[in-house]
DNA sequence: TATTTATCGATATAATTTTATCGATAAGAA
DNA sequence: TTCTTATCGATAAAATTATATCGATAAATA
């Protein structure tokens, strides 16, 4: 009980985290063979080679959401997607704000994506008054002085920060005030936050990073 | 020599991704210690403190980039900087294209954080009439048709993939072909490039499943 | 019906990554 | 100068994650 939260039955175990990683690129793979409609059963062996997985590894990440399949044919693609849809939690959604109408912003307010798996962006928060009033996407751009108010009214528990590393921390401490539970943060700094509060940091230059040293890898070895 | 390049006397170790990942973000933070001049020395057991890492993790990743440090003391905070910019290979940059200037295009052109990790966008590319020739943060943004040529003519190596889903494959096809060596793909769908080519795709919704899940068990921890 | 085959599921091994331990060192205090 | 303390660096243990093995199963084929 004291890691595993349960509620009507239903555990939510440690997933490792590279497993819960995976999950929405098997996902995406499968809705795509869905569409295309090659197949009704697809196998760890097929999924592995098309999305450059080890087989092995395919089958123990489908295990862990609770997969099941059968021997010579592999796992029901729709009843697959199902499976991973309901492990991810994809079926009911979660809402989310978003603060910072920047060019990141307005690009996550206008990822249709989001809804795909569970996350709906209610609406969105700005300072600048020229952008407080419109639309972006179809998503209302209000005042940031309303945030407070308005995540405690809609009791939302996700909120996106994609402001610019100067207002950042003090947009998050609006946030934590008014009592949200997680912050997605796209802006460029850490964010200090007290426990128990969730934040997942979106860092580009860790990525590029890891992208740039393959790269001197690849280069020096062909050299 | 297989796995391990090595030129000039340099060698590139298979350094573990997870410190790899690490590392901007010590940067990021000794860069801001620095800006503040408040000490000369910082300890593992302060970085660590602050950024919510364990000392030992810290020391150790510092130890993979050949940081060296005094007992009691701690490491030179100037010093360190620089050798995490060597480490990195952040002193000297890399120039990448980037194809698609729709909002997260435009949000990564105007990213100036990226100079400062060695990585600088030379121009952009679109396929639309009314984009080509303007310019977007001072790159300037040519039509894709001539993407070809000019990653042969300035043999450039990183291509930024942020396009559409419906065309991800197209320009990247279209890369591959140029000789480019590594993409960079921000586009919601998985690309298929020969063996050789190094792709790092960014994939949202993997990481907002693993922010979906913590705060399940967050929630859950609490009821 | 018997045989072959592809694949799953469980279990076991290997590799990687994280965390802990402990002696060595140098600064600062007694 | 000697003692205490904080910290590094090296080495060791633990935890996590990835990969391999192998029997069981069900479809396809002979």
């Amino acid at each position: 009980m004291a890691e595993n939260g349960e509620r009507k039955g239903e555990v939510i175990k440690a997933i490792p985290e590279p497993t819960l990683r995976r999950l929405p690129i098997y996902y995406q793979y499968l809705k795509r063979m869905h569409d295309e409609k090659q197949f009704e059963y697809i196998s760890c062996t097929r999924i592995g080679n098309d999305l450059n997985v080890l087989p092995i590894q395919v089958r123990k990440d489908l295990q862990v959401a609770d997969a099941v399949g059968k021997p010579k044919l592999g796992y029901g693609v729709t009843e697959l997607i199902h499976t991973i849809e309901d492990f991810l939690g994809w079926n009911n959604t979660t809402e989310a704000y978003l603060v910072g109408v920047g060019n990141l912003g307005s690009a996550l307010l206008g990822y249709q994506g989001f809804r795909e798996y569970g996350l709906n962006i209610v609406a969105a928060f700005d300072v600048d008054e020229k952008k407080v009033g419109t639309e972006v996407s179809g998503k209302k751009v209000l005042h940031a002085a309303k945030l407070p108010e308005m995540i405690r009214r809609m009791s939302i528990k996700i909120g996106i920060l994609t402001v610019p590393a100067s207002s950042a921390q003090q947009q998050a401490d609006a946030m934590v005030k008014a009592g949200i539970h997680a912050i997605w943060n796209f802006s460029p700094v850490k964010i200090n936050v007290p426990p128990g509060i969730i934040v997942q940091h979106e860092n580009l230059a860790s990525s590029l990073v890891v992208l740039s040293k393959k790269l001197a890898l690849s280069l020096n070895a062909k050299a």
